[in-house]
Parts: C-alpha cells; structure tokens; sequence
DNA sequence: TGCTGGCCCATGATATCCCATGTTATCCCA
DNA sequence: TGGGATAACATGGGATATCATGGGCCAGCA
C-alpha cells in the first residue's frame, strides 16, 4: 500500500510522542525504499489552511519542490515559496516503536491534546485533533459533493 | 466473471469477520491479477448516499482516485476531495478462507448486527444490512420503473 | 551534579493467522 | 435419473505475532 487511507486514532504521551499508525509506516517505509533517499523518511509541516499538521514522505515533498527550481534563484518569487516551504518544516524521526515526537510549535498550531487523529489522504496525511478531524471530514464531505466532485455514485457533473 | 452479480446473506461473527461470497472472491481476484496492484485488493468506505458500505476493488478506486492527480496538492479542492475519499476508507485484506473484518465505525455506519448481505452493483458491490437491503432494492427497482430506466444511450424522457 | 532528551525494554491489548467442523452444493457413477 | 461420494464454502474457536503505550536507564549538556 502506497497510500495512507482512513483514520486512526492515537494517544500522545507525556513526552510528546504518538505511534504511527502502522498501515502509514508501511506506507512510509514503501516510499523510502523507492526512493532510496537517506535520513528521515517523514516531513512535517503545519498546515496554511487548517488547524492541522501535514505529514509528506520524504520523496513526495520533494517533488513538491521541483517548481522551484523554474524560478530563478534571486527572485522574490522564489523567496517566497521557499520560505513558505521549507520555513516551518519538520524533519520527523521515528523510534524503534515507530513513534514521532512532535514538536511544540506543531502540537500548538493544531491544537492538540493528549489524542491524535491520522488522516489519510492519498498521497499525503494529516494529523489532526479529533473533534477537529470529525468536523473537516464532514465538511470535505459535503465540499465535495457540492463541488460536483468525483463521489462513489455521483459523477461529475461537468469535465474539468 | 469480473462482475459483482447478485445478492448473497453471510453472518457477521463475534470477532467482527464476514465470509466475502465466494463469486465476489473470484471477481476481485480477476481484478487483483488484472492490475497486478500489490497489498489489499479490496477497499472498503461507507456510502455517502445510504446506510450501507461500498467494496470497491482496488484498481477500480485507484480509477476513481485519478482525477486528483490533476489537482494541485495544495488546492482546497485536492484536500476536500482526498479527505472525503481517503479519509474514511478501509483497505480490507481477507484471511486464508476468504473472510474480512469490518471496522467498528463501518458495522455502526451501516447499522449491522450479526446478519450481512452483500449486493452486487456490476463493478463495486455493497454491504447492507439484511431489512434495510430489502428496503433498497424494492425503491431501486420502482424508481427505476417510474422513472423510465436510465442507461447510457437511453437518456430518460425528461433531464432533471 | 542536576536536568533534559534520547534510547531501550517491558507489558497489555488487539488483531492476525491457523486449524477444525458442520453444511451445502457439485460431480460422478450406477 | 437417482443416490452417494467429494469438494467447496461458511463459520467457529484457540494460538501467536503485532501494535500501541508506558516507564526506566543512560548520556550529554548546563
């Protein structure tokens, strides 16, 4: 499985750390050896749009980055995106138990407690604090539907 | 066959497995050799539109995933729609004897006891509860007679 | 030397695998 | 064409590995 899909619930401890969920390390782990890159496979990054902390496999965030190399290099434009980037990002490193240790400013933008939600999105995932997980699932759901995006039984209504 | 076809009743056991009719077996297998996708062949979400969960077979929701690939990562339209995909989807691998488990948050969905029924939709099937499938498939079968039965190439008398 | 952070081990809960069995459908032979 | 043999299927329960989580030890730094 090279994708994270669906929702998994866990606990931080006292010391900051949550297990991944193990469906996602196996993702994570998928990626790395694909990719043959070294050093931390996980990249961490507070969301722009939501209260949440967004996780990239490691090759997926840079190729994220690739857009960036059209840019010359003085620009501001390359500036910017740089910054918005790579500014607050977050290498993580799991333990030998497959836990992260999240740091405080993430913990903070997401608001989180002592439970953390994993969800899965395809290419990517978020971690989330549950009652916030619950009420952007909903939302997404209902986007979705209003956008006319692809749905299991409601096909689009107009080609993009 | 590639098809899911039918309507098949299986008990839903203490541990929470159900036996996956065995034509339905032989379909996701064709489809798993057929794409030649590694890890769960099957993919499980509840329906948005119904109390009941959808079984897709795995290269059929990577499909249905693929107009995702056209957005950007960072758009909310990328994040609505792969949050109501991904987000509270299953990937189901089934035991030796062909069983699969469904999660709490997908019996509950559905509204399941210890009774199971599995509808056959052509390319994806559904799990029902056994009362509410009846329900389904009678109002299916009147509005289809009412409404004049909408098939490609059959376009109903009136647009909506 | 006290403290913080990282590393490792221990444990309970949970899910996964594996074997056993009754039942039903299928096949073959009379 | 009927009846018996055989295989496939659905289902149950017990053993085993994996996972999530908590606590403790050791080293580096102040």
């Amino acid at each position: 499985m090279t994708h994270f899909l669906g929702t998994h619930q866990n606990r931080l401890d006292a010391k900051g750390r949550v297990s991944v969920p193990a469906p996602f390390r196996a993702a994570l782990r998928a990626h790395a050896e694909a990719s043959g890159l070294p050093g931390p496979q996980l990249v961490l990054r507070p969301s722009h749009k939501h209260a949440c902390i967004e996780g990239w496999p490691a090759a997926v965030f840079q190729s994220l980055a690739t857009p960036l190399d059209r840019l010359d290099l003085f620009s501001e434009d390359h500036d910017d995106l740089a910054a918005a980037l790579y500014a607050d990002a977050f290498p993580a490193e799991s333990d030998k138990e497959g836990r992260i240790v999240l740091p405080e400013h993430l913990t903070a933008h997401a608001g989180l407690k002592d439970a953390v939600v994993f969800m899965g999105l395809g290419r990517t995932f978020q971690i989330w604090e549950p009652a916030a997980a619950e009420r952007r699932r909903t939302e997404a759901r209902e986007r979705a539907r209003a956008g006319g995006l692809t749905l299991p039984g409601n096909p689009p209504r107009s080609a993009p």
